[in-house]
RNA sequence: GCCCCCAUCGUCUAGUGGCCCAGGACGCCGCCCUUUCAAGGCGGUAACGGGGAUUCGAACUCCCCUGGGGGCACCA
């Protein structure tokens, strides 16, 4: 697949081990991958774990685990920051001898009470350069009083930075407006841009795609690769933020918004990856069932959108239900296999599964929804009940009495075929002078499959068998008669 | 408070000065099909935030306003 030369491009997914897999992180993992495997580059894993307090090792593997379910292979990695903190170390050092940063004695409160303050005072928070430039007596003072001690890096007090962002174009900012930053907390733990510089360059990182939170943070790494004497070039592409209803970020407060909830939900990775390459990308013809081939093929930086994107959760849903009626019926059958043994534990057997995946794969949406329906037939009979609302909606069938004793009549002895089943409720019906329509068939509907709509009624009765069949339509029939 | 980014149907978007009284997709509405509900087919509703400027001509260029979002941590 891969005797073409690559040029070269190298990028790097780098979530922080605090967590689940955010969607929006998941789509700028995606974004990525696409642009590695579009140019035939290299896609690297790292993780940055420098926040001790809040990184957990079981979150290393399951964003591992989750990228793997998505489909989003690495090449490298994945690379921990916490293995590399002597590189940072070395770095800060070298800040420091340039006097490109210094250490400041403040504490974190003091910090915070100075920012409360300005902003109470309408005026800006940020680092207001206490420690700046303290003389060699004065950190001698501080640190033998007993003051934590962390290094800030100094950014430039005059000027203009800019860059030329891959999707935004130029993007600027005055120097004066970014204050001096924390590089190395007081327990000499780096801080995230001071890892990420070093590390984006030493692992020859060539581009980075991520969300557009950060637009303002890259003024300062590019400061610091700057002061770190990096040579290499580094282009960097925001892309626009995944949002709620609200229009604001997407989080948790919006829905689902782990990877792992879509997973259990039955979502397919083929979907989602679909989906989600197309909340702030659009291919050039308009296509949107596109195969993960086809993305790679059709992915292009120039065509990434500006504007946040709305995460619409319907559809999610109906490209996945494209993908699930596009499934072979062998394909289908294992996924509702595995939910309804997930839903109903190990008892439920392969032929029920592929009967309902066969019969219901048409009309699916979500393998869940579709199992969801499939329930009656999986439910033991002592567990079986009408759902209430559907009971109600039900329960005024005019001659509803008369259609359930007519309906057991004809299904008592006939064979026990589909066809047959199907023959036997119509003429069930047509003795009463009644055709098989939405007046007359949500009954059964309810009284069978425990919901006034659901999968085709000939086909759950077909499976239910004969005996369980009887027993609901005499127990909807005695409840209806009560 | 300051800084940055963004602005086409309800939503995701196409659109880079005339092909646009704006196209596609999801949703929604209607019809058809039909054993329910879906799925499917057909049709419909619906948008260039406002104001200037440039131009023979602006959704597309520039400016202002408004609106939305993001950032300003010893989080990333």
């Amino acid at each position: 697949m891969n005797d073409t030369p690559r040029d070269g491009v190298r990028v790097r997914f780098a979530p922080a081990p605090t967590g689940y897999l955010h969607v929006g992180s998941a789509r700028a993992a995606l974004f990525n991958w696409l642009f590695a495997r579009h140019h035939r580059g290299t896609f690297i894993l790292r993780i940055e774990d420098t926040d001790a307090a809040r990184s957990r090792g079981e979150w290393i593997v399951g964003i591992q685990d989750t990228l793997r379910w998505l489909g989003l292979d690495w090449d490298e990695g994945p690379y921990l920051q916490g293995d590399r903190l002597d590189r940072y170390a070395a770095a800060a050092g070298r800040l420091l001898a340039a006097s490109r940063a210094y250490e400041c004695y403040c504490t974190p409160d003091e910090v915070k009470a100075r920012n409360d303050a300005a902003l109470a005072a309408g005026r800006s928070p940020g680092y207001d350069g206490r420690c700046r430039d303290l003389t060699d007596a004065d950190r001698e003072a501080l640190a033998a009083a007993g003051r934590p001690r962390s290094i800030r890096f100094r950014t430039p007090d005059t000027g203009v930075s800019s860059f030329t962002d891959l999707v935004r174009g130029e993007v600027s900012v005055e120097w004066s407006t970014v204050a001096d930053f924390v590089i190395v907390r007081s327990d000499d733990s780096p801080v995230f841009f001071l890892a990420n510089a070093v590390d984006d360059a030493e692992m020859g990182i060539t581009h980075v795609l991520r969300g557009e939170d950060l637009l303002d943070s890259t003024h300062r790494v590019l400061a610091l690769r700057e002061a770190l004497g990096v040579e290499g070039r580094l282009q960097y592409g925001h892309l626009p933020l995944l949002v709620g209803a609200d229009r604001a970020k997407l989080s948790k407060r919006h829905g689902a918004v782990a990877l792992e909830d879509f997973r259990d939900r039955g979502y397919l990775p083929d979907a989602l990856v679909n989906y989600l390459a197309l909340l702030g990308w659009a291919p050039e013809d308009g296509q949107e069932i596109l195969s993960r081939d086809q993305l790679i093929a059709m992915f292009d930086l120039d065509r990434v959108t500006h504007s946040a994107a709305f995460f619409d959760y319907q559809k999610l849903d109906w490209m996945t239900g494209e993908y699930l009626r596009a499934l072979c019926e062998e394909e289908l059958a294992a996924l509702v296999l595995d939910e309804a043994r997930a839903r109903w534990g190990e008892a439920v057997d392969e032929a029920s599964a592929a009967a309902v995946a066969r019969i219901g794969q048409e009309r699916a949406t979500t393998v869940v929804g579709l199992v969801e329906q499939a329930d009656f037939l999986f439910v033991g009979d002592d567990g079986f009940e009408i759902a209430p609302d559907s009971w109600e909606q039900v329960a005024a069938t005019d001659r509803g009495v008369e259609i359930l004793d007519s309906v057991r009549a004809h299904l008592g002895a006939c064979a026990w075929d589909v066809e047959v089943i199907n023959a036997e409720i119509r003429a069930a019906l047509a003795d009463l002078e009644l055709k098989a329509n939405k007046r007359t068939m949500p009954l059964l509907y309810a009284a069978v499959e425990g919901r006034r709509a659901g999968l085709p009624l000939f086909d759950a009765v077909h499976l239910l068998g004969r005996e369980r069949t009887l027993a609901r339509l005499d127990a909807a029939c005695s409840r209806l008669d009560a």
